[in-house]
DNA sequence: ATCATCCCCTGATGGC
DNA sequence: TGCCATCAGGGGATGA
């Protein structure tokens, strides 16, 4: 389940794998991703890929004509750079061809992810244009938050996890991190102060710094059969841990629901 | 404007 | 061994 950090040890993985190569050919093999891969998708054969950007859990290649690849990894997807001899393996719904041998493949099981195209700025597209602040930049700060939580009674996870509000904290960080704060997921996003607001920006940051860098020790193993950036063996403190003690006061981890979405919290080290 | 609910999909898991 | 139900989750679409 790639979160923020996934990708981003996806593009730092991607970047000497694959920038300045020029694409030889592509296959679309199963182009029923979240949207269709458009058939205008043939238009980046013979371009170079300039660079690779993320915004949120989207990267960005940029082709030397100004198109602009937008991949969404969605809940199972993963790229994977290998040789061209590597067979290939169920679920590898799209192919680049390189013309030095080199194969990229984008593997999506539950084809929750994408692949688009657009030839406009890639960040007014509609997926990218009302996406909130990057969670690792300064935008991205304690009257930020409460200033987006105005008078909202949605439970402060919700609030998290919502893309306009900041990008790239799924489920998991985002219980990690309320944890690190010691805030009630089901607290409402008003009802919390700017001095929580920064407790909770400081653990965001944390957790997702924490798991980009653990993220980096795999990054060796990038084109390795599998393709996968490896998931991170990150020590999560409440996730998936219900009945389990708590770190903190050993007291029973609980599991609530939350959205239609599981969620893990110390009754008492979060309020 | 805000928020809850639904849905896309496959693989892993567990019960019978 | 097989079959079925259940769960997992990013995030857009929908309707209240």
């Amino acid at each position: 389940m790639p979160e923020l950090p996934e990708v981003e040890t996806t593009r730092r993985g991607l970047e000497p794998l694959i920038l300045n190569k020029i694409i030889e050919n592509i296959a679309v093999r199963n182009a029923r991703l979240r949207w269709p891969i458009p058939d205008t998708i043939s238009a980046i054969k013979n371009q170079t890929i300039t660079r690779i950007d993320r915004r949120g859990k989207y990267l960005i290649l940029e082709l030397n004509n100004d198109l602009h690849l937008i991949v969404h990894l969605g809940m199972s997807g993963s790229i994977g750079v290998l040789n061209k001899s590597t067979p290939l393996k169920k679920h590898d719904h799209f192919v680049i061809y390189f013309k030095d041998n080199a194969v990229l493949r984008f593997n999506d099981p539950r084809r929750f992810g994408c692949i688009l195209l657009t030839d406009d700025n890639p960040l007014t597209h509609p997926l990218l244009a009302s996406l909130g602040p990057e969670p690792l930049s300064h935008d991205f700060n304690a009257q930020w938050l409460k200033q987006k939580a105005n008078s909202r009674m949605v439970a402060v996870k919700n609030f998290i996890m919502n893309a306009e509000v900041v990008v790239g904290v799924g489920n998991i960080y985002a219980s990690e991190a309320l944890f690190k704060a010691g805030i009630h997921p089901k607290r409402a996003a008003s009802r919390i102060s700017l001095r929580r607001y920064g407790f909770l920006v400081q653990a965001i940051k944390d957790v997702l710094h924490d798991a980009i860098r653990s993220g980096g020790t795999t990054l060796r193993d990038f084109s390795q059969s599998d393709g996968k950036p490896g998931y991170f063996q990150q020590q999560l403190n409440v996730y998936g841990r219900v009945n389990q003690a708590c770190v903190m006061c050993s007291h029973p981890i609980k599991k609530t629901c939350i959205g239609q979405r599981s969620s893990y919290y110390c009754p008492k080290c979060q309020h």
